[in-house]
RNA sequence: GGGGGCGUAGCUCAAUUGGUUAGAGUACCAGACUGUCGAUCUGGGUGUUGCGGGUUCGAGUCCCGUCGUCCCCGCCA
């Protein structure tokens, strides 16, 4: 038996067993006489204590270890003298007294501090085997296990089977870019890793699997973010004879599932929910921060025969006129504004108008002096605006003047400290627009091809269809992204009109999905689902910035693999196999892994 | 594809207007020390200032290019 227990476990219960422990060094102090060493494992860090009285063999080993060496000692567990327990540790009423010593193994200088969190990334990238053993990054591991487990019983329990779909699948040119694999025995073709299960799960609907999850590795080849990985996993749900309220009754139960397992407590339920009109209205945003407030206020009738002409103009011509109350910020430094001014223009906005209130309640502002008295008393009942306030305002296209105020009504949030950290507020975006235009002005699907359009909407398909909306729905937590789905399509006419909508000829509908088209037309069951990002859930549970914090082995933004050195130029025989020709010299050095 | 930040010792950082031998803490190495737990004390600098080029009497510092990494926009059905 190499150990008898882990070294977060022992307590005074333990004292005169005799125990052997393997682990880390984490620290070493030497006294001369007496040797202490901090000995640790995923469980915890015990103190295990090195005396020549005991064993001189013993002692003269224990002095030769070094940070991260593997070792296993065998001793007896013994209270501590009473002023020497260490009340910031789970066994430090206790310590070993060891009379052996075995080093399992060695270990150069790690090339970082494994008590620091002050580490570049990079590095702790490439060393990420030494990164993950820091009890921070066990610790993320472990919470993300835990929810992993929660999301697989909670499901379970409600008659979900667990299906497995393939990795190796077929390019679907819309949506995002492929990772592309060549085929051997196919000479020219190629296989695509998913994007997402979508196509298979609808067909798994057909096949009468009635409820179907999947933790679902999903490839993207899109550029990275914070929270976006070229491969992540989601919680991939789907479920048939439903409507939309049987997917937000699940996944509501699944939210406060997590949450309650990730030690938030309870969330009140049902989650809230918005309609993409009024998240777009109010909050600038398809995934609005519901923890504070400073909500978009629309100011076009105030403004209906204003003098400004800025305004004016923006209103002839269609456009609207909104702001925001960012309460307290009316001190904000000027530097800050013109920041501020320059990411409204970067938004699309040609300027950003604004009024400072002094303590005082006057108004500092560039543009007040344009405004009527009743256009002031106006503004100053609808935004509410008291001594100290800072207003912000947009003028634009609609879209184009909520997308900007949404930006910085985030901003103005952060800066005005009115986002509680610990708040957690999810709500549900409803009622997404089936379409929009693509940057040729074609038609495209804003959520995926087989989403349904809103039954109220149906006769608008031909006649105006950036107006109809669609059974889909986004899962929001404080602004960020959870996930996203829709009620499908299972009429195969209607889908083959979509497809003609979006401009896809006949022929090409039937290459490309033909065979979903065909699945619907034998009895597909009226169906839905949802997939939610679990990286992004887990980062949000840990409160955490960026999802390579709960990803054991994440990419760079460059979408590199620093450890293994991936990507990395294979040999001419491997492409041969898969008759490629490379039609550019290979680009770059191969990396190197980590020497040593 | 675009904008921005960073790159100096193993690590985290400092280095005045371009100035003489590039420093600090920590880690590491050696020695001392029998109750520490961020051990302590003494001694030791271990450096291609990311890389390449340029300007200059002189470059960590200025200029051009390049590479890496991070944040953001575009992109992400």
């Amino acid at each position: 038996m190499m150990r008898t227990h882990t070294c977060g476990e022992l307590r005074k219960e333990n004292i005169g067993v005799r125990v052997r422990l393997c682990g880390w060094v984490d620290t070493v102090r030497d006294h001369g006489g007496v040797i202490f060493i901090d000995l640790r494992d995923r469980y915890g860090l015990t103190q295990v204590i090195f005396d020549p009285r005991d064993s001189q063999e013993a002692w003269d080993l224990s002095q030769t270890t070094r940070g991260e060496y593997v070792i296993q000692v065998e001793g007896d567990v013994e209270a501590r003298p009473p002023e020497m327990e260490n009340e910031k540790l789970a066994t430090g009423a206790i310590e070993v007294r060891c009379d052996r010593i075995q080093i399992l193994n060695k270990s150069l200088t790690p090339p970082f501090p494994l008590d620091d969190k002050g580490v570049s990334e990079d590095l702790r990238l490439t060393y990420r085997y030494l990164d993950l053993r820091r009890p921070q990054m066990q610790e993320h591991m472990r919470k993300r296990h835990e929810i992993t487990q929660a999301v697989r019983r909670y499901l379970d329990q409600h008659q979900f089977t667990e299906v497995e779909t393939p990795i190796l699948t077929k390019s679907t040119p819309e949506g995002a870019r492929d990772y592309l694999v060549p085929s051997r025995v196919a000479p020219g073709a190629f296989y695509a890793l998913p994007q997402a299960p979508q196509q298979y799960k609808q067909l798994l609907m057909v096949a009468g699997s009635d409820r179907y999850y999947q933790i679902a590795r999903c490839f993207r080849d899109e550029d990275l973010r914070a929270d976006r990985q070229p491969e992540f996993t989601q919680i991939d749900v789907e479920m048939s004879f439903i409507t939309r309220e049987d997917i937000y009754e699940v996944i509501d139960g699944l939210c406060a599932e997590v949450m309650q397992i990730s030690g938030h407590g309870n969330i009140t339920l049902p989650i809230a929910r918005l309609s993409y009109e009024d998240a777009m209205n109010r909050f600038g945003t398809d995934r609005p921060d519901m923890r504070f407030g400073m909500e978009l206020v629309e100011l076009s009738e105030v403004f209906r025969d204003t003098g400004f002409n800025v305004f004016k103009k923006v209103l002839e011509a269609g456009g609207v006129v909104k702001a925001f109350n960012a309460r307290g910020l009316g001190a904000v430094p000027i530097r800050v504004m013109d920041e501020w001014t320059g990411l409204a223009q970067e938004a699309g906005l040609g300027g950003l108008a604004y009024i400072r209130v002094q303590e005082d309640g006057t108004w500092k502002s560039p543009i007040v002096k344009f405004f009527s008295d009743r256009e002031q008393a106006e503004l100053k009942e609808t935004l509410d605006i008291r001594p100290g306030d800072l207003i912000l305002f947009a003028a634009d296209k609609r879209p184009v003047a909520d997308g900007a105020l949404g930006r910085l009504r985030l901003l103005a949030g952060r800066a005005a400290g009115a986002i509680p950290e610990n708040k957690y507020s999810f709500v549900w975006v409803t009622d997404f627009p089936l379409f929009m235009r693509d940057e040729e002005g074609r038609l495209q699907s804003m959520h995926h091809p087989f989403t349904s359009p809103h039954p109220e909407d149906m006769d608008k398909l031909e006649s105006d269809p950036l107006s109809v909306r669609a059974l889909a729905y986004d899962i929001v937590l404080n602004g960020v992204e959870l996930g996203g789905g829709s009620i499908r399509i299972h009429d195969p006419d209607l889908q083959k009109r979509i497809f003609h909508l979006l401009g896809i000829p006949k022929e090409e509908a039937e290459d490309r999905f033909g065979h979903l088209t065909r699945a619907l037309a034998y009895g597909a069951p009226p169906h839905g689902g949802i997939a939610l990002g679990i990286d992004r859930v887990v980062m949000m549970m840990i409160g955490g910035r960026t999802i390579r914090d709960v990803i054991a082995f994440p990419k760079t933004q460059k979408a590199m693999d620093l450890m293994m050195g991936a990507p990395a130029p294979v040999d001419d025989r491997q492409l041969k196999d898969v008759h490629l020709k490379l039609t550019r010299p290979r680009g770059g050095e191969e990396k190197k892994p980590v020497d040593e």
